[in-house]
DNA sequence: AACAGAATTTGACTCAGATCAAGCCCTTTC
DNA sequence: GAAAGGGCTTGATCTGAGTCAAATTCTGTT
């Protein structure tokens, strides 16, 4: 494909900015290993995570000088890149493109209002609860393994950053996280690992319709 | 343009929904006049609403044969709807639409991602001033008042669409209403009439940056 | 192995917003 | 013009999550 004459690759390190709200932005990217973050903030500090990055997501707007979010590399991240000049002259020539990257747009648009659901209306122990089993269903996606069975992951995010995208405080997540615990929801091996004995009773707690219908 | 020859016009009440979540949808539309609602539930019956669809507005989803969200007229309304399947054709065929359906859609996606931003991290007061600041604005490109100044306009939604729009309850929308009132960033005449004297100082109670991105 | 620093948990207390419950203000209608 | 009903306001009280403040666990380092 032609795109591949115009990319190159950035890798950045856990922890790293790879972009300022508010800077220029020459070049658009698509996510090829690790996990980044799109975050929001008030001057006054207060920060929402607006979008989870992962392998095979897109960043970056055709058509806009200037980056809207700050994207953070949570885990070491390998990008691949391409100018915007080059790409937007592509996506004039390659109709393709454009479609595949609206069908792409609006599945984030999908996820991002499913999030505005759980922002708005879901208590903070349902907030967790769907984090962890968008984090669950993903991970199966990834190794198919079966639906409703035991089912283990690591947590791909700190207790802040959870907070940051469930709108709660590090405080109401670890909190809540010790309750699912001591209830039987979820098993903790250390902080990061989590086995879900009973994936049926994990979405029961998210408060969602049973069939789900999570993207991110 | 070729888009004339399969439109047709419906038209829906004050209060009719337009289409159930889950429902079948074979066309797509947008919206001519009047403002419609796209909102989620849980099973329980909260309700949050993850969208506000105004004039030239689109609905549906290309690609897509069920309805995600339910559709609701707050206004009578007049909307311009397509057959989804010639649609799609139409769209293979010409590029150009695909491309302009991109560009709506990014924009819808950062209105999302502002709103995540509100209800995520921001007071009920904070929740108020913007969205009475994302009315205003709108109101004044469509009246091209100007900036700053003393500003009127009508609210186009119940107390209780503003609570579902804001993740708040009607009774804490009033009372912030009140509240905004008794300390003069607003005046009301009636319920639905809103006077203000001073957007500047509106949109520091909104608490973005001064700048102020909204779109929605 | 001991230390330093970050990440996390836990406790005590507070408070913003929810809940429950009247009551008020408009229209509409009979 | 009385009644009825929807939309809105206001008050009293309750509570889930935030805040402040220590512990505790984990990780990497010297």
């Amino acid at each position: 494909m032609e795109l591949e004459k115009i990319k190159y690759y950035r890798s950045f390190e856990a922890g790293q900015t790879v972009i300022w709200a508010g800077d220029q932005m020459d070049f658009v990217a698509s996510v090829v290993s690790g996990i980044a973050t799109l975050t929001q903030t008030l001057e006054d500090g207060r920060t929402q995570m607006v979008g989870l990055l992962l392998p095979s997501d897109f960043v970056g707007r055709p058509g806009r000088a200037r980056a809207a979010y700050n994207v953070t590399a949570t885990t070491d991240i390998l990008m691949c890149c391409f100018r915007k000049k080059p790409f937007e002259e592509m996506m004039d020539r390659t109709p393709h493109i454009a479609q595949r990257l609206l069908q792409m747009t609006l599945d984030e648009l999908d996820a991002a209002r499913e999030w505005m659901l759980l922002l708005g209306r879901k208590t903070a122990r349902e907030k967790i609860a769907s984090l962890l089993s968008i984090v669950a269903r993903r991970d199966a996606s990834v190794n198919m393994s079966t639906a409703a069975a035991r089912m283990t992951f690591d947590l791909p995010l700190t207790r802040e950053a959870m907070a940051d995208y469930l709108g709660l405080t590090l405080e109401t997540v670890s909190r809540q996280m010790s309750a699912l615990k001591r209830d039987g929801v979820i098993e903790l091996q250390g902080k990061r690992h989590v086995t879900v004995p009973d994936m049926d009773r994990l979405l029961l707690e998210a408060g969602d319709d049973s069939d789900g219908g999570f993207l991110v």
